[in-house]
DNA sequence: GCTTTTTTAGCAAACGATTGTGTATTTTTC
DNA sequence: GAAAAATACACAATCGTTTGCTAAAAAAGC
């Protein structure tokens, strides 16, 4: 094997006599080269394969090209997201540094030093840790920018979050079924210490005042949004069915969702015709699931394409030292869902 | 707010009147420090909420602690295996840079680069470029430890990989349809140039040979991977049926299986009852679709995990100078599929 | 109490770039 | 042909670390 080949301006510059400063300008394209010096440059860039080491122009700019993710589980809906964010970011030569916490809280604050440690340019927080304020203020003060999403964030800092507008998904939930005459309509939710589950379940409660329908306390199960979840929670509205009927069912998320549907194939029932679902993120892209089932689809990539934006402007500005917080408007951005009607709820009663 | 935080071993040696290498060596607990300063200079980087920065330290180093891991597409069963890999790079303090080809051959090359201006110590390559050989070289020539996975490598450098046997897995499945009592097998392919969908095709004959059973080039479609080709490849072989005769069809990825279920939809035929289907990549960990699908089970997060302890064991060759190629073996490795076997093919003929 | 040994801490040179300033050299201007 | 202006390049400081070597201080030995 040849020996390693790793060159640097200095390599460069020794090689061709000329300063390091002036190979640098040619690499960077700044300041005045003579048209011969930067084509002998170039020549020697292209046969030593010059590569620039990021590190070192990071050390010196203060800027790593780099941003932080921080996730619970990628291998959910978060995946797509990503997506989203890197599509965006990448066009603008960011790279991102991914984190799975596997939805332990307690990880995210180790990760984040990590992260630090690294110098990131910026974060996006998908955190779960309902405690996240206790560390979040310690790297507002090192000016780091941050986006949330999918959870609101508790921090009193002022910060910038993108999410699902949940109210809003939850109305649109409730006018469906109750255009397709449902009275009745049990919801099955996630932990209220989670905003996203909170929202999903108070707006359940305003639509359902809105259009003027009773809310039966024992029809709103809050649980942990994973299947078993889920399912205890389905098992439970059947059982009670008797004392607090319902003829529709709300499930807000992917795997409650799932959840939901075991319970009632247990159960021995079936949508739409004993009782109609509308689930959460349950997108089936293949349609493979028959009957299809209604659900609240998350604009997922472009949830991934917002959220990338909003930090790149936060990073823009965070350059131009703009000390006066005047200019730095922080803001929550809110994505309508849409909702997906399938076989499941379109069955007027 | 307060004044922007960030703090270097300078600050906290200047404010001690201490020599930056002592902060250093109590940071990183090298060297020989007496109890009392020690004590001391703990108190003033907990005051300072000192972060070391890990750009100037790679600098010095020529470590980042940082790996590089290019996929075709996030979105996909990569999802799992990037879970597996972060586990365990997590565990030794490394991080993952994230690259999402959006199955683009043409771009991997470009990322490559940016992930070397990043000196990342080593990469995770899942490649569709038939022609990865051309630029792979040059990074070899680098030094950076490259491990393969789902397709393996063109290029005629040495480099490590783990796949799945595919030729087993295909093995299996042929296995498995004869037990069943089926004769005429059908398979549903990707392109040859994908290291992967070869060898699950040659897996396939030659298994079909072992099984003394008869191999009709019309029943092995060769397409491209995603449902489209799934699907289309599933309508040819239904409509010349009475020609060339299947009682089972094997496709071999994800969106194929599909692909393939759609079409016998339409068809209106059912599995297993009219022809058994094996499926590869079909998880449906939660039992949604039924008849339940016989399918080809990746152990995918045990792909990741082999991933990167392989890695960790190359860049830990490769900081240790080991010129001689003697001891750095490289290997493939190759991980056992399961067949998880459903509804769709468990019917004896 | 004076060497000798052992600890403890400081000095300074890297690592590979960027960039403001200084200075030859060339070009323009009159 | 001399002064002014412009051009092309070099010098050197700097970013925040690590680390080998050295000097000072403390401990130990006599």
């Amino acid at each position: 094997m040849d020996e390693i080949n790793r060159s640097s301006l200095k390599t460069i510059a020794q090689e061709l006599n000329l300063s390091i400063s002036t190979v640098s300008r040619v690499v960077n394209g700044t300041g005045k080269i003579s048209a011969a010096t930067r084509k002998k440059v170039m020549k020697a860039l292209e046969k030593h394969q010059y590569v620039p080491n990021q590190i070192a122009r990071s050390l010196k700019t203060n800027e790593t090209m780099t941003v932080g993710v921080i996730v619970p589980d990628i291998a959910d809906y978060f995946a797509t997201v990503i997506k989203g964010v890197d599509a965006v970011l990448a066009s603008k030569e960011y790279s991102i540094i991914l984190v799975d916490t596997n939805e332990q809280p307690e990880k995210e604050h180790h990760y984040m030093r990590l992260l630090y440690e690294k110098r990131i340019d910026g974060l996006l927080l998908a955190t779960v840790d309902p405690e996240e304020n206790k560390w979040i203020t310690e790297y507002k003060k090192k000016n780091i920018p941050i986006v949330f999403f999918d959870n609101e964030p508790v921090t009193s800092e002022k910060c910038d979050a993108v999410m699902l507008d949940n109210i809003k998904a939850s109305a649109m939930v409730v006018n469906h079924l109750a255009e397709m005459g449902h009275k009745n309509i049990a919801i099955i939710c996630g932990e209220r210490s989670e905003s996203t589950a909170k929202e999903r379940s108070d707006g359940f409660r305003i639509a359902m005042k809105n259009k003027r329908l009773p809310v039966d306390l024992a029809l709103i199960k809050e649980g942990s949004f994973h299947l078993e979840s889920g399912y205890q929670s389905m098992v439970e509205l059947l059982n009670n069915r008797k004392e607090h009927p319902f003829t529709a069912v709300y499930a807000t998320s992917y795997k409650m969702t799932c959840g939901a549907i075991k319970a009632m194939r247990e159960f021995n029932l079936r949508y739409p015709d004993d009782i109609a679902l509308v689930g959460f993120d349950f997108i089936d892209e293949y349609g493979l699931i028959e009957p299809s089932i209604t659900s609240i689809i998350q604009p997922v990539r472009n949830i991934g394409c917002v959220l990338a934006s909003r930090l790149l402007e936060s990073m823009q500005n965070n350059k131009k030292h703009v000390e006066e917080d005047v200019y730095t408007v922080t803001q929550t951005i809110r994505l309508p869902p849409e909702l997906k009607v399938g076989a499941s709820s379109n069955k007027r009663i």
